[in-house]
RNA sequence: CGGGGUGUGGCGCAGCUUGGUAGCGCAUUGCGUUUGGGACGCAAGGGCCGCAGGUUCAAAUCCUGUCACCCCGACCA
């Protein structure tokens, strides 16, 4: 590459839309334009980056045996109606019709795709297991792109996908794509963390997603300090306590409690009214109480179904935790109109004795899993201003089942080993899971077994972000100057300068950096040659170092010596070699 | 969808309060000087001041509406 006939213009100042590190440096060294919000160009230099990213991942996925193929980004909405993620995606697919007025969707994900593409041509065991890839452009429209590549409306992913005949075979398909996303993520040298994860929207069983950790990460997770349990707080398993024996507690019984609508005046009444009688015999506090909480879940076919939760009285629903618990339904607030639809919840008061499927308001009753049978607790006796206390879950209440949807904090004991967890932020890079059998059930995807019987394939579902991996590396690779690629991620191996002002008045500097540029690329490397005429050497570093490309080579003023200079970018050595020495030096350099 | 902000040459911005010839820096072109850290001088090209109405002799500037974009939140394999 010739920097004098480069499709690249490097600019001195910040865009003004961009704000973070990595979208700023792309833009600005040359590597992507955007076009609209949450879409971009990849120029000549960022297509290089972009494609290396996609390499590693290609050989990796290879290696395990996975075979590329390519679907259409263009898709009909048949398949996506079949598994009912027509409706599910909602706002979020990119949707359009042809002339005749048909639907067609902009591929957010290809589960269909891959699914109905073995439907199409495998139908014995003998067939399986088989693991199929693609690199391939999303859409998804996102209600706000941000973070420039990070997080657009068109993106690169690697999605693949394994196709087994029984749970072991899924659990070895798995494991393999664990294996080689493991190797990937340390090729592209990311710091991350793997943890546990909901499967969310995909169906599906077993999931764990790989972060890259980053302070401004979109992703919360906890971890343990102390053993290796990490996970996304979405999937965050609360250690339930063990069931006690609630023979020695006293009956429950109904406590006038005016003005006590929030758990903190409650607590407040409760030590003046029955001061002491606690389950712990202490003051009575928050986390002796049990706040209930209604939400109006949406269907995604529309139906409309009342939520209540248990939750102990220190603690609020986390709404992300919530979401996917409930996925794919919708969580709405409970309003004014609702609870006069339902007249036994009497706001503020609500408690678990008028709840659940088989109680009079017949609403849905989860509880969180601190809620086991034998604890005891305060919630509202369902009338104005009064609480039932000594409530013992299993002995006067029953729930129609656990949720998770209380939020997870700093310090809470974790599920494996009850030492306190840790919070911290990431991004996300892969997300593997076991779908089971969700897709292949909906589009009919069975195969004959051994003994001549049909049966469902199991899948599993495997993504990288490939062109959020570029931004991602971007993000963790750059100082004030610019960006600081890694050797196996750089758009070149070498970026030579030539420091004289033409080739008229500095024709062996011109002539070197040309001779020592085929010699490179005789030996196997990538070269930017910034050959440009009357430009200032002041241009030239500034633009090598925004660049990034993580040797540069300057010849210039030393040549009269007989040396050529080569400075690591990232560390700002320098260091002199004589012109004869350079190639094979470079080449040691860069092969490390 | 809620909150905040911004729309003026390719990029970054000023001008708007108080209406009157559209400006600055970068980038681009030409000439000359300069050439190891984003050079200097002179000259040049390039703008329906987001769009639509309105007020006015006159609108980038005032009024109404509208669209777009950015940031925070909600949302998000």
């Amino acid at each position: 590459m010739r920097m004098s006939s480069l499709f690249l213009r490097t600019l001195r100042e910040n865009p003004a839309d961009a704000e973070v590190p990595s979208h700023q440096l792309l833009v600005r060294a040359g590597y992507i334009r955007r076009v609209s919000p949450g879409i971009y160009t990849w120029l000549p230099l960022g297509l290089k980056v972009l494609r290396r990213v996609e390499e590693i991942v290609r050989e990796e996925m290879d290696a395990i045996g996975a075979q590329e193929l390519l679907f259409p980004a263009l898709l009909p909405r048949e398949p996506y109606e079949a598994t009912g993620r027509w409706t599910e995606y909602g706002p979020n697919v990119f949707r359009l019709k042809d002339r005749k007025e048909g639907d067609y969707l902009l591929g957010p994900t290809h589960e269909e795709m891959f699914t109905l593409a073995v439907k199409d041509m495998y139908s014995s065991y003998k067939d399986l297991p088989v693991s199929l890839y693609q690199i391939q452009t999303k859409y998804r429209d996102e209600a706000r792109p941000r973070a420039g590549i990070l997080r657009g409306r068109e993106f690169v992913m690697k999605d693949s996908y394994s196709f087994d005949i029984d749970e072991a075979g899924l659990d070895k398909s798995y494991q393999l794509h664990r294996d080689a996303y493991v190797r990937i993520f340390d090729r592209l040298g990311f710091h991350y963390v793997i943890v546990q994860a909901m499967a969310g929207a995909m169906g599906g069983s077993k999931s764990e997603e790989f972060l890259a950790t980053a302070d401004n990460g979109e992703d919360t997770y906890v971890r343990c300090p102390n053993c290796a349990y990490a996970a996304n707080v979405e999937a965050v398993q609360v250690a339930a306590p063990e069931v006690t024996d609630a023979a020695t507690a006293p009956p429950a019984h109904d406590e006038a409690t005016p003005d006590a609508a929030t758990i903190a005046t409650l607590v407040d009444r409760l030590n003046e009214l029955v001061p002491g009688t606690s389950p712990h015999g202490g003051p009575w506090a928050a986390t002796d109480t049990l706040k209930t909480v209604v939400v109006m879940l949406v269907h995604p076919d529309g139906t409309r179904e009342p939520l209540a939760m248990g939750i102990p009285g220190d603690r609020e629903v986390d709404e992300k935790r919530l979401g996917a618990q409930v996925d794919p339904a919708r969580v709405e607030a409970f309003e004014e109109k609702d609870f006069a639809a339902y007249p036994t919840l009497v706001k503020g008061y609500m408690g678990p004795r008028a709840l659940g499927s088989a109680s009079a308001s017949g609403i849905r009753f989860l509880v969180d899993p601190r809620v086991v049978d034998g604890t005891r607790w305060v919630a509202g006796g369902n009338a104005p201003g009064v609480h039932t206390v000594d409530l013992v879950a299993g002995r006067d209440f029953v729930a129609d089942g656990v949720i998770e949807a209380a939020e997870v904090r700093p310090g809470d004991p974790c599920p494996s080993c009850g030492t306190g967890l840790e919070a911290a932020r990431g991004i996300e890079m892969g997300h593997i899971f076991q779908l089971g059998t969700k897709y292949a059930e909906a589009l009919d995807l069975k195969v004959l077994d051994e003994s001549g019987k049909l049966r469902t394939v199991i899948m599993g579902s495997y993504g990288v972000g490939v062109s959020r991996a570029v931004a991602c590396i971007a993000e963790g690779n750059h100082d004030e100057l610019g960006l600081l690629w890694p050797r196996n991620i750089s758009p070149a191996d070498v970026h030579l300068v030539a420091t004289g002002k033409d080739r008229t008045r500095a024709p062996q500097v011109f002539e070197t950096a040309e001779v020592l540029t085929r010699e490179l690329e005789a030996a196997g490397l990538t070269v930017l040659l910034d050959d440009r005429e009357k430009v200032s050497p002041g241009v030239k570093f500034k633009d090598s170092e925004l660049i990034g490309v993580p040797t540069i080579v300057v010849v210039g003023k030393s040549l009269e010596n007989g040396v050529i200079e080569i400075k690591d970018r990232r560390s700002g050595e320098r260091r002199e070699v004589p012109v004869a020495e350079a190639v094979a030096e470079l080449v040691a350099e860069v092969r490390g």
